[in-house]
DNA sequence: ACCTGAACACCGTTCAAGT
DNA sequence: ACCTGAACACCGTTCAAGT
């Protein structure tokens, strides 16, 4: 429902005469819209795998554990809005997490300095799905940068074009590179501070 | 209004009221809720300082940058939903992304090589002020993890304590330099497929 | 011409009436 | 006891009636 009508298109009563019962049924099931939201979005998040991928540098797997939700979310996209909101309580985030978790493990010792690079990779993660999915590479966002006064934003022109030529793959995979490359880098909290 | 009965507040016949006007006035200046939800926004984010910082090095500025942001979010936690939906054609935003733009300029040659880094900043400022605001940190997350069965998450379990030594802004500045340090490693395409 | 109240088509949820 | 329809208090927006 929520791939055909839109995050607009998920309420009580739609769901219920989906399912053939009275909007009140639904009640019996679940305490409020809330909760069902949050089942939907356990649906979807559900789809991604917390097995610690096989082969490869800590790097590799942890771009397969990324890529993964990335997967699973961009196969409905009209739930990204719901993660928003619900994605604390989840029990697959948190299996995602214990994963990577056991991944940095094998190369950032030092536990808080694990807990910010763990925190920093899913705030890409959170940040760069949503500029996916509702950035301005779909709307009219890019025919606004297109008409921009090129006098008063010259370097944000110049990427314009430069932009066109980065595929959201790339862009995808190349941001999180930067962060990864960042976390590999000094072990001590020196360079996270002069940084 | 919106700092006072969150997002939910913001309606067309409350707004109309509090200005002292018939809810269908509204409608003389605005086309419908979506825009004035976008003025919300843009009135939020009309705060943060365009003006490149006067000193320090390339990646304190782009701090100082990212940091601008997160303070005018943070000083209206409600806007934080609405953000999502309308960042794409905030002006302010764009004000924001020329000057980064242009001091990433200084350090990063190859444009499409710039394009990723400034995405990838925007991706980690969103998400990170995403799990700021809407995290677990604030509601019952906490506590769910706080009860995690031992044994099926050892690692999540283990970076449970270290997270409650990690202020919430260490945490932020720290992924931000993580990310930083990875802009100003391997100038090279070969590093970040590497990556 | 400009402004705006009543009305419409929704929504989530309460509550009492059905079985 | 279990289930659910009618009713309530909202919402954004249309549309025609006011000035």
């Amino acid at each position: 429902m929520l791939d055909r009508d839109g995050p607009a298109g998920l309420t009580m009563r739609a769901v219920a005469q989906q399912l053939g019962m009275g909007t009140m049924s639904l009640y019996r099931y679940v305490a409020d819209r809330e909760e069902l939201e949050g089942l939907v979005v356990e649906l979807v998040l559900g789809a991604v795998d917390p097995a610690p991928p096989e082969g490869g540098g800590w790097q590799e797997r942890v771009t397969v554990m990324v890529e993964r939700v990335r997967v699973a979310v961009g196969a409905h996209p009209a739930v990204v809005p719901l993660t928003m909101t619900h994605r604390h309580r989840s029990p697959a985030i948190l299996r995602w997490s214990e994963t990577v978790a056991g991944i940095l493990a094998e190369t950032v010792t030092d536990p808080e300095r694990r807990v910010v690079a763990l925190r920093g990779l899913l705030s890409y993660l959170v940040g760069a799905i949503q500029l996916e999915h509702l950035g301005p590479l779909s709307g009219p966002g890019t025919a606004a940068i297109a008409g921009l006064d090129p006098a008063a934003f010259p370097h944000m022109r110049q990427l314009g074009g430069a932009a066109r030529q980065v595929g959201a793959d790339e862009e995808f995979r190349g941001g999180l590179a930067l962060l990864l490359a960042g976390i590999s880098g000094g072990p001590g909290p020196a360079r996270t501070r002069k940084a």
